[in-house]
DNA sequence: CGTAAATCGATAAAATAATATCGATAAAAA
DNA sequence: TTTTTATCGATATTATTTTATCGATTTACG
């Protein structure tokens, strides 16, 4: 069903959503390719191309998209409406920060609560969410029928935490540490990597002062 | 310069370089690019493409590349000896976990200081860094010349403070709120988007399931 | 009621990225 | 020393993604 939608597409599609959220918010009712377009700075094609993907209802000529369609459908293809339960394993600074993100229910993702080994933290609550000794995680897991982990242990960790998470059932991981880690091929990886991402914007920086400089000489 | 290269391959040479480290700290001298791709679940074709791009020295047939050589050219490259300032603005939760993270110094950034308009946060310390009212951040970009910001203030604040950011003279934003902010075209922007990439991670996930979910049938 | 303008959806074209191929060459083996 | 093998770097091929084009259609307006 979804098999030929391309990573880039889904990248999208969370932007097109918010845009919507906040055509809807000023009563717009209908909006076209082109102004998608121009409020994300993408092309009217590819926003036609993307959206024919997700949506159910045609848009129509001299109109456009049907705001709250358009809404609906993408929720739906994105699977926000059905919340899914997650983990979240290693509450250091950035598992705890986390954990205590209101923002991810608005995705249909629920973290049913933190692990971790340190006593220091284990028993703890935040905003809401409580922290367990690893040695019940895959006790939950499985117990839960849970799909997703978070992961934010120390990157020594990342593989042995990945191998054990896997063979507790969990089937897609969001891998905040640097670490790569190998997966079977059945399992859904994403990488959250500060490092790559901030050696693009280098990149990117090092390109507009360069040409800057070029323009000047 | 690095004008042709394509963010993708920027994506892939912290990885790249991250293998590396771990090669030479096993004692190896010279690696293939067949290695490095079955390590990093790549093709040689792409590995050897890329690090075209950041290396100097040719690698041998039948020997590979040289690890010290490459690890020098790649950070060259990435710009990770010449570290490069920062500030970060907006310290709630995610703010300070990023505040106390002592990764980016690997990286090649330096954060001077954490920014906030609460009193609350302002004056405190995290990991040595000192956080600090935001009327101070004007000056401070300009004074030290700073030229990246690390942007996690609340998302109805985002554009906002964008905007003052470029202003003051920032030309990099790093956008870790899930607000779309719009920024001249001299202006690198790079965003850290959970929503989306939750998206993705959601997409490949379900596949996952729909093809086991065939197999059985 | 007819015409002009805006937009859709489908498809063709172009651009970009990934992969495969292959001659040259260095090291190892015969 | 000659042959074999592994690998590089360059280039050709293929695949993917984005952009452009265009006929059809709906609305607005004269």
């Amino acid at each position: 069903m979804f098999g030929e939608v391309s990573l880039q597409t889904f990248h999208r599609m969370p932007q097109y959503l918010k845009t919507l959220y906040e055509l809807r918010k000023e009563g717009r009712e209908s909006v076209s390719s082109v102004t998608l377009a121009e409020m994300l700075n993408l092309t009217p094609s590819i926003v036609k191309k993307d959206l024919s993907q997700a949506k159910v209802q045609d848009g129509k000529p001299k109109v456009g998209y049907a705001v709250n369609d358009l809404i609906d459908d993408i929720e739906n293809f994105l699977g926000y409406n059905n919340a899914k339960d997650a983990v979240l394993v290693g509450c250091g600074k950035l598992g705890q920060a986390l954990l205590g993100y209101t923002g991810f229910a608005d995705y249909g993702l629920n973290i049913i609560a933190g692990f971790d080994i340190s006593d220091d933290v284990i028993g703890r609550k935040v905003q809401g969410k409580l922290i367990l000794p690893t040695g019940k995680l895959e006790g939950a897991i499985k117990k839960l029928d849970i799909k997703i982990a978070i992961l934010t242990v120390p990157q020594e960790h990342a593989q042995a935490m990945a191998d054990a998470l896997v063979k507790a059932g969990i089937r897609a991981i969001w891998n905040f540490t640097p670490a790569h880690i190998s997966v079977p091929a059945n399992i859904a990886v994403r990488n959250e990597n500060m490092a790559s991402s901030l050696a693009v914007l280098s990149a990117q920086l090092r390109e507009i002062l360069k040409k800057e400089n070029n323009l000047k000489q």
